[in-house]
DNA sequence: TTGTACGCGTTATCAA
DNA sequence: TTGATAACGCGTACAA
């Protein structure tokens, strides 16, 4: 059994009799068709179930109305959360995404600008890396003119469209709770010292402890390099070893926060009582745990969602003024008080 | 500032006063060329930033070099590690990977596959949902030659490759473990009652069950119907409030077992000492609740790599013989023991 | 060894 | 209102 080939606007101009140049005005509706031929042609397309080969029409048209998005990793709650409100919100337009992984690595990254470039997607929405800043991959897409957003992590010295939450005011707002609560001393187990966000909520932290004249002491911050579980752990046990007296800990994100949770757990010490801990990013197993997690809801799908609309008015003003928008937007986030933090 | 326009075989020809053929070979390493002009020609084309268009390639060689993969939904730590596979595994052969999911939804599912198809990927890699079985739209990748691979949620009527695990030795190994550590009364969250993994899974309880004598009860198990953590909890409370003296909970993934021993948790009730509990898929989260839970290691990179892979040797197949090789692929699974069901 | 010429399916231009 | 024709960039059978 071959495979019958694909019906073409030849064939259908064949079986009417009739030009090619007419069937494809008759499909997109164009006026300068007669009523009566744009029904022939209509009904034939049925009968032989044409479908436009859309090779041929990515070729012509130079778009593939496909759009690729680089992020650190896809098996981390909130990139997949975003992933998911990109798909949703390209889905609902028609647009396909491709998922590129840089795991971190600014090499990795560059690959993966050049591949979407190469593959000539209509756009590309970018996480960056811990260690990547204003890299010349970067500059090559604002430069090749192709519409662009950055998400979450940004970088400030690329000009761009870009979706984020205001990290400082998160974290301030988060360390303010722990403070509101009672905390006197509180530990920060922040992220690398590149990426932005991690800067963005260290200075938050510090701006709490300021604000309610708190001294803040560079001992009670250490950063994390991998950002994960074990480094909670291990930061929280050589911090409460040295400072036992610290009473509070906010965590760069929810995974450290439960890693600072276990250890404490373990070592029967109490929380929220003796120890609040709030976290970052609301991790799906934040609410699940024992005691469940205080963090910020940091709204992964919204901002997915929202970094496809954005990229969507980005190819608009591009293909219209040629220019791009450079428009930003900082989505709202909230402190979610749970157990880990609740004091009556 | 004008985007300068991409060079093209043409242009490197005309520039070389050559003929677009003999660039073309020379690029592409025929050996019809001679080696002074194939220099010449790469040399122009660094100088020139050469890239072939991939539309008109595509368009040439009706292939796409992308993928599709159509998956229950992305926000799930199981099918996330399966698209860190694939795409890790795609990403290593050049090819891309575009994400569709079905949100557990027949019509979804169906709008995917056709927009894939449409899309003329090179082939499709499915989870199907809980409602698919064989559908039209899954005869219909089949019909049109499409390289295709089933995985995990496959269904036994659709001919075609598959990955998947063997669910029912997996739910065996997993109650038999129960049952090695005191259980005598096994309760079961199973899945819905159509996809083939749950089924699967509810039958190797039975066997295990069968296989150390003990009476099957059907009061003692319940199907979840959204597979979430609430429902873990709920049924639980159902059956632990009608036989108190339940000693063990297999479910049917992790997500349920931590509602499970949540509720355990806030009844007080001592795990594993009074109740052993053992999950399924080892999320992540399992390896940090406590007590942390005991699960079934069902490897989802490997499962999406091993897709992958076997994605593109039916791309051979189908392009050599033009049939397919319809092979299965099951990987292994062990018992991961952990606090929830360790008995001295 | 090199080049001519055509085709892929669609769309745009321009003439009829 | 319709159609002939060219064009997009590349690949390839065939001729030179």
């Amino acid at each position: 059994m071959k495979q019958q080939k694909e019906p073409t606007l030849k064939l259908i101009a064949e079986k009417l009799n009739i030009s090619v140049t007419t069937v494809s005005k008759a499909l997109k509706g164009y006026s300068d068709v007669s009523a009566v031929t744009r029904q022939r042609v209509i009904d034939m397309a049925d009968q032989l179930n044409y479908t436009p080969n859309s090779l041929a029409v990515n070729f012509r048209t130079k778009e593939t109305r496909t759009i690729g998005i680089i992020i650190p990793e896809v098996v981390h709650h909130f990139f997949s959360s975003v992933i998911n409100g990109v798909i949703e919100e390209a889905e609902r337009q028609n647009y396909f995404v491709i998922i590129l992984q840089s795991n971190e690595k600014k090499e990795m990254e560059k690959r993966q600008v050049e591949l979407l470039i190469s593959k000539k997607v209509d756009g590309i929405i970018m996480s960056l890396s811990n260690q990547s800043n204003d890299e010349d991959y970067l500059k090559m897409i604002i430069n090749k003119k192709i519409p662009f957003v950055l998400i979450d992590k940004i970088s400030k010295l690329i000009d761009c469209s870009k979706v984020v939450i205001d990290d400082k005011k998160a974290a301030f707002d988060a360390v303010n709770h722990l403070i509101n609560m009672g905390c006197k001393k509180i530990a920060h187990i922040r992220g690398p010292l590149n990426p932005q966000n991690a800067i963005d909520r260290f200075l938050g932290y510090k701006a709490a402890l300021a604000h309610h004249n708190i001294p803040f002491n560079p001992e009670l911050v250490i950063p994390c390099e991998r950002v994960c579980y074990e480094e909670g752990y291990e930061f929280t046990k050589k911090i409460m070893t040295k400072y036992p007296d610290v009473d509070g800990f906010f965590a760069i994100t929810d995974l450290v926060a439960v890693g600072i949770l276990t250890y404490l757990n373990e070592q029967q010490i109490k929380v929220p009582e003796q120890v609040a801990v709030i976290g970052f990013s609301n991790w799906f197993m934040s609410g699940v745990i024992s005691p469940k997690l205080s963090t910020i809801d940091q709204p992964g799908f919204t901002m997915g969602a929202q970094a496809f609309l954005l990229l969507k008015e980005e190819m608009e003003s591009m293909k219209t003024t040629g220019e791009r928008l450079c428009k930003t937007i900082t989505l709202n986030t909230d402190v979610l008080v749970r157990a880990s933090s609740k004091r009556n």
